[in-house]
DNA sequence: TTCAACTATTTTGTATGCAATTTACATCGG
DNA sequence: CCGATGTAAATTGCATACAAAATAGTTGAA
């Protein structure tokens, strides 16, 4: 990204910049969910100043990244494991939407390239290549949630996405879940070739279901929320 | 709300304080979309130094209410026609899934009470009392949201509805297009006591298009997107 | 030892000051 | 009259300073 030196001549993007690192150090589990954010260690680290610094913060609380305790700073959002089954459940109409109105608006190029995608997809999963495939899987959701044309929807997406970022995308999966989950990412490419937006939003919504419910076992199986 | 006196000595709630007060001089109106937050004007205003409200300007960029523009401050968000459509159709679907939770938690006395504003709600129709319709209306479809138990659902929910609250709750209404909405909100009361999720979903989902539709005709016929 | 009260330190929250950028405005030339 | 250029004012963005609150640490008594 941008180089975060003394000789910052970037007047404009503190705030914003702080928020990007603050925010990729969350997703990254540096600063793990109830991590407390000392304003003087991280402007220290981040090299500017506390006004800044707390600006940043503000903004990651209204995207949820962060909770603000009164007169306490503010602390990495906790994400219990009934918070991730609601995001969840919100996140499953929310891409069985963006489903549904990509089938209507998907062009033939985006089309080619989600089939591009799943081919990557089917490939790291034969290699048992898991970030590979989590990192093809994801790309096609984003192309799904693009082809959809909705700013607001992709932009709540995101924003619940990246709560549970680390959880949906750092999981394990069993041979059983892994193959299942490549056998509905076929159907939904066939459902979205055939512009069928009902039948693809239903997909998706069982898919993400079934996600949802893989990663509540694990997390009662091993209590804590997110991947370090 | 609160009384934001001089006599604030409440240190903790500065920036919060302010932004709750813009967020309802917003929602208002009484800051119109696209107006310019001058922070000079605003902190003599609302009697509190720069700081606090920058912090509460950041907050209110995070949840979507206003845009920050590098090196020249923040604005009041805009609400293009294209946004106020692809905005509906997001709250079309979280609506459905709230309804549909709904039916599995919803108890007898929340029950009760939904019924009892549909009683209100027929009052004020009889009436051909406007605001005092939308304001049951309002409280039926937040009881609802509240009977699904998920509260990243309602944050999600709440988030997007008050960007558009004035236009969702300040428009005007044909008497067949309010007779119909009465009717749809009727069946929607009968499919909750029937505990009918997925019937409940689609009909909140139709209930919802419908709506937009009204709303988009009435912005394509008068170009102001706001009430002012 | 343990608990409580008191004090010192740290940390947060707000106000203010200063530099950089943007905006408004006036002057000049065509 | 219109547009361009240069200057002054206003505005934003960041750093610092100070006050209030919370936390940590210490002393004392039971």
């Amino acid at each position: 990204m941008t180089d975060a030196t003394v000789t910052s001549f970037d007047r404009s993007a503190r705030h914003a910049e702080v928020s990007a690192r603050l925010k990729a150090m969350i997703i990254e589990g540096e600063l793990p969910p109830g991590a407390r954010l000392n304003e003087r260690v991280l402007s220290e680290k981040l090299e500017v100043s506390r006004t800044p610094l707390r600006e940043a913060f503000k903004m990651l609380a209204g995207i949820g990244l962060v909770e603000l305790l009164p007169n306490r700073g503010a602390v990495v959002a906790r994400l219990e494991p009934e918070q991730v089954e609601a995001t969840f459940k919100v996140i499953a109409a929310l891409e069985g939407l963006a489903g549904e109105l990509a089938a209507q608006n998907v062009t033939d190029a985006e089309l080619a390239e989600i089939r591009a995608l799943q081919y990557d997809m089917l490939a790291s999963h034969a290699r048992r290549d898991l970030p590979g495939y989590f990192s093809a899987n994801m790309q096609i959701h984003a192309r799904i949630m693009a082809a959809a044309r909705n700013p607001v929807l992709a932009e709540t997406f995101e924003r619940l996405n990246t709560r549970v970022f680390a959880t949906r995308y750092r999981s394990n999966l069993t041979t059983e879940r892994w193959d299942q989950a490549v056998a509905e990412h076929a159907d939904m490419l066939k459902l979205l070739e055939a512009r069928n937006g009902p039948a693809l939003r239903a997909l998706l919504e069982t898919h993400l279901h079934n996600k949802r419910r893989t990663l509540m076992a694990e997390l009662a199986a091993r209590p804590q929320d997110a991947a370090a």
